[in-house]
Formats: C-alpha cells, sequence, structure tokens
DNA sequence: TTGAAAGCGATACCAG
DNA sequence: CTGGTATCGCTTTCAA
C-alpha cells in the first residue's frame, strides 16, 4: 500500500531492464508477431517489474486516433438528453471507445465545444445531439474528414438520426380528435430556439396537418409557442383554462410542458381526464409514472443508433443513409379521455 | 461550404507561410510575451489563413497535462448516478476541464476503466462514484500523483464526498416512529453487493439503532436485504404484505426499491398511507411526481462537491478534509402517515 | 525578440 | 528476429 517513489515507467525504461530496443517492446506490447519467446518473456518480465503501461497521450500522438468519441448535447440537466446518453453509452460499451462529453449549457460554452472537437483528433468521431453545427465547423470536420453523426438534429452534409415529429405530432392530434375532443390546444417551443431546433414547429405542423384533415379549423388562440420550461408551460395551461371558451384537450410538445399543463389544471380544480385531456410527447421516465398519455420517441434507441452509426463510419463502412428517420408511437395512459359533454 | 482539400495545418505550416520559427507561433498562440508587435501580426495572419489550431494530442504530450477529467461510475443508466454527473458537470462548467465518462456496466468494463485511468494522464484527474477502487491502482494513482477525489465510496488513502447514511436510516426510521409505528420493515440492497458497499449497510444499522433508541424490538422476519431492483423489492415487499402480521410501514433503503413497494401495494389494493406507509432515500426526481416521502440525499451536491474538490486538488491546494459527509434530510410527501388502528 | 534544437513517449520503417 | 531512427506536433530551454 505504500507509494511507489517513481515516475511511471516509460518504453526506454523496460527496452533497458530487458537489455533490448524500444522497438521490440512495441511489438510485444502491441502483440505484434517476429519477437522470439525467449525475448518476449524477458520484455514481460520487465513490464512486470516496472509496471510499465503504456502512456495513451504518446499513442494518441503517434497513432493518430484517440479512441475518444465526442458527445456534444445542450441541457445535459434534463431527461431526454441524459435517454440518449444512455443509448450511447450502451452502443459504446462493446466499443473500444470512450466518451467525452462537452455538455452546452451556454452560448460561448457551445463555441467552446465545437472548437474543441473540431480541433484535428482530439476525438475520433463526434457525435452531437439535438445542436445543429455551424457550418464553419461542418466544413473542418469534412476536411479531416473526423465521421460526425448528429442526432435529433438535422445538417446537409452530415448523417443523422432524427424522428418523424411532423407524424408525432399528428399522431397525437389524431388520438385526441379520435376520443371526440374538437377544442384542442397546442404548446410548443419559442419558433426560434436554437437548440431544439425545428422538432417542436414540426410538431405543429402535425398538430395541424391532422386538424386540418378532419375539418377542424385552427384557432390561433389555441396555439402557444412559448418555452420548453415546465412552469411557462403552467402558467400559459393556466391561461388558456381561464379562455371563455377553454379548450378540453391539451398538446403538449414535450413531456416537461405536459407536466406542467397538469399542474396548472390541478390548480384549477380542473379533473384529468374527464375535463381536460393533456398529452406529451417524448415519454421521458416520468411519464410512465404520473400516467402521462404521450408519443413515445425513441430517446434511447436514437441515442444507441447514432452511436452505431458512427461506429460504422469509424470502421471505415459508409453510413447506409443520410437521414434516419426513427418511427414514434402513441402511448395511451390515464390523462386522455373523452372531452367532456 | 467546399472541403478544405489540405489536411489540417501544423504549427510548421503556419511558421513557414509567416516566415518565423515554430517557437516564435507557440508564443503567439499560447500569448507568452516577448512578441514583436509586427511578428505577432504576422503569425496571426498566417493562423487565420491557414485556420489552424494546434493539436491538444501534441500539447498534451508535451505539456503533460490534458484538461481532462475522468468520471468512473456504475449504472449511468440509473436515476442517482445521473443526477451526481449534473452536478459534476456544472462544476467543471466554469473551469477549462473536459469531462470523460467511464460507465461501468459489467466487471470487465470496470477492470478497464481503472486501468485506462490509472494509465499515467490519460486524465488529469478522476473522480470515482460509488466505486472503491482497488488498491493497487490507488497506489498507482498517489505514485504518479494523479488527484482523485471519491463520491459516494470511501477508500484509506482518498479523500471523499460521502453522504451519513446511518443518520439518513435513522431519521427515515423515526420518522415512522413518531408517527406511531411499531411494525416497521425495512428493504436493502444485498450486502455483499460490491458497487453500493457500505451505504445500505449503513441505512440498516441507521434503521436498527433507531428502532433501538425507541425500545421497539427488531424482528427479523422485517429486515429483507436483497437487492436494488424494483422489481425484487415489489416482490419483496408482496411478500411482507402478506405476512400474518404485516409491517404497518416500510422503509426502502432506495427510491426505486419504494417504487417498487408501492406497486405490491397496489396490487394487493393496500391503500398508502392509511393502511401502509412508505418512505425511501435518495430523492430521486420521480419521488417528488409520485409523492413519496424519503431522504433527501444531495445527489447533485456530492456530485458538485466532489468536482470542487478535485478542482481544487489539481489547483495545487490541499483537500480541505479526508472525508465530507454531506447532510441528509426527511422529505414528507403523501406515503407516510399515521399506522392504521 | 527570435530560432534551433532537445525533449515528451510512443509507432513503424528499414537495415542488418 | 531485432534495433536504430525518423516521425507525430507541440513546448521550452538556450544562444544568438
Amino acid at each position: 500500500m505504500e507509494a511507489l517513489p517513481n515516475p511511471p515507467a516509460r518504453i526506454a525504461d523496460v527496452a533497458a531492464r530487458a537489455g533490448v530496443g524500444i522497438a521490440t517492446v512495441s511489438r510485444v506490447v502491441n502483440d505484434r508477431g517476429n519477437v522470439a519467446a525467449p525475448t518476449r518473456e524477458r520484455v514481460l518480465e520487465a513490464i512486470r517489474a516496472l509496471e510499465y503501461r503504456p502512456s495513451s497521450v504518446a499513442q494518441n500522438l503517434s497513432l493518430k486516433r484517440t479512441l475518444v468519441i465526442g458527445v456534444v448535447l445542450p441541457f445535459l440537466t434534463e431527461a431526454s438528453p441524459i435517454e440518449r446518453v444512455r443509448g450511447i453509452v450502451t452502443a459504446l460499451a462493446s466499443s473500444p471507445y470512450d466518451l467525452a462529453l462537452y455538455d452546452v449549457e451556454s452560448a460561448d460554452r457551445q463555441q467552446r465545444a465545437f472548437r474543441l472537437l473540431a480541433d484535428a483528433h482530439r476525438t475520433d468521431g463526434l457525435l452531437v445531439v439535438s445542436l445543429i453545427p455551424p457550418d464553419e465547423e461542418v466544413r473542418r470536420l469534412r476536411a479531416e474528414s473526423i465521421p460526425c453523426v448528429l442526432i435529433d438534429a438535422r445538417h446537409d452534409g452530415l448523417p443523422s438520426v432524427v424522428i418523424d415529429d411532423i407524424a408525432g405530432g399528428e399522431l397525437a392530434t389524431r388520438h385526441l380528435l379520435e376520443l371526440g375532443h374538437r377544442r384542442i390546444a397546442f404548446i410548443g417551443d419559442k419558433p426560434a430556439d436554437p437548440f431544439r431546433f425545428q422538432s417542436s414547429r414540426d410538431r405543429t405542423i402535425g398538430y395541424e396537418r391532422a386538424l386540418e384533415s378532419a375539418g377542424v379549423p385552427i384557432r390561433p388562440e389555441y396555439v402557444r409557442e412559448g418555452t420548453q420550461s415546465r412552469y411557462l408551460a403552467r402558467s400559459i395551461a393556466d391561461e388558456l383554462l381561464r379562455l371563455p371558451e377553454p379548450p378540453t384537450a391539451v398538446f403538449a410538445a414535450s413531456d416537461i410542458q405536459a407536466l406542467g399543463v397538469l399542474e396548472a389544471a390541478r390548480g384549477l380544480g380542473v379533473d384529468v381526464p374527464t375535463q381536460l385531456s393533456v398529452i406529451g410527447f417524448d415519454d421521458i421516465e416520468i411519464a410512465s409514472y404520473v400516467g402521462l398519455t404521450t408519443v413515445h420517441q425513441r430517446l434511447f434507441e436514437s441515442g444507441r443508433r447514432g452511436a452505431e452509426l458512427l461506429l460504422l463510419a469509424l470502421a471505415g463502412e459508409p453510413a447506409p443513409s443520410r437521414v434516419e428517420m426513427l418511427p414514434v408511437d402513441l402511448v395511451v395512459r390515464r390523462t386522455s379521455g373523452p372531452p367532456p359533454r
């Protein structure tokens, strides 16, 4: 249990002790053939004695690869990105790659993350989640042929894994329509949100499309694109429910927002689902606990699949397709039902 | 948007273009003084033109530091480790360090993780969560003076951040006692679990201690140390509730297990809290959604604090104390109440 | 103020 | 089979 007094052994130390050249040590360490058994034994003995372990940093420089995959993503503190990371971790577990996380909370941090990553070969490959990398960086990535896969985001030059948000929006809205609802409100993100980009917007489109094809007119006062926070969603829902003609159902663009809606309903004594139906989007873990009806998007799967595609690219195989669309499905639980009569 | 045809520029390219030596370029890049203004300008111009960015891999080798902090932890797929990671990410956000995650699901993966990390200077520092590193590795870490902080784990040679599990166990049990319960069961982890080590065991001790000082005898059939899974906890709770003299309250060593208990109760038509009180431990996010009474352990804070200590050590300042104990507190929600009469 | 050259710790080519 | 040596890209003395 006492500390070694010496600094870590280098390959030269091993070579010296074994009385061989460093090339031979390298061969033994990397299991390249062409080393006589007795020599190999001497080297191994020296390695053991000196507790030698190759410096990966030096290996990186020499081999021009790091065995590290960088994951850039915003809002690691929220539930959905975490699900995606789980998928990524799972896919990477059986690979030789390690994972470096770059959380992107603030704008400057974001810039730095991309900067770091484009930094030639700090990582062997990149997974960018819910974020659109600047054209500038994309160009560099390609120039240096660093493989990069987007998850929950799109960019012309890059392969990506996304879900069909429009279909999801339609699915949710159709569910409510089929239950008999006609006064269906929508709560979504700010359209300009640089992070979640098109997702919420596409869900709105799905919502509108479903209403149209059911012949239900879209009422502007029911379409509220505010923010992804639970608290703001709550206050928006509060307003909606106090409308002279309140909606009988609310479709929220995320479960987090749906939870805010549930809170608002509880606060006003509006019973769910008899007086108000609520449907979310994402199917985060909490959704199942509170019985939230929602659109399941395969968060875990998106991470897993994205990582898989990246591993393929890293292995030199070309990505099967540019944009891979993951299906969504409706999960009916306890917050949706027929409208009150 | 078209790709650069050339490989990334190296420092020598910049030097050549600016007509200076590489040393000068290095000075400019790293903002070391002693560069004449016109020279500096020429260099900056060359950097811009070539889109030069220093290779961090090469810098690592030269400087013997990586600006990466390694985080080793098991079960990233569960809620509590995630909370801790959030705390770590937060603390690291304002530092120059990046974060490399090593998830340790399986035993071999675990070995590999420690191996990688002890690997001289792949990371500048280590955060080990809910895991006890082998003595062997600890020795190496110290020998190579790589700072390492334990979170939710202890080891003689290393500073650590833990919570007071015994106090937590007492707190939970006392809460139930004060409500009037006398038949209080305990569901904990397998004592031999190599991952969660002492935590659950200590909570048991707290439980026993509280009962003792209240003069309530400990009934062996009420103390069930099984597993941390929700499903197994559910079936254990099921058994407990079918006992001729079932407990009126269950203290689970984790919220996950408590959720299993709640499921068992629901399955048997036992109402919570009128017929059965349930208290968990951890206060994971879901707890607040299902109204679970629990012992809040500062998961986020443990990560934050651990990272903070590591940053201090990295900055050369000595750790304030060897073992830092985070307080716990009772969060009373809707699953605990007086026992049925 | 500047540049040549010596590390940093590996890999791998090329002779021997 | 084995060893010397160039190389990876940067930082940092040491002289000029």
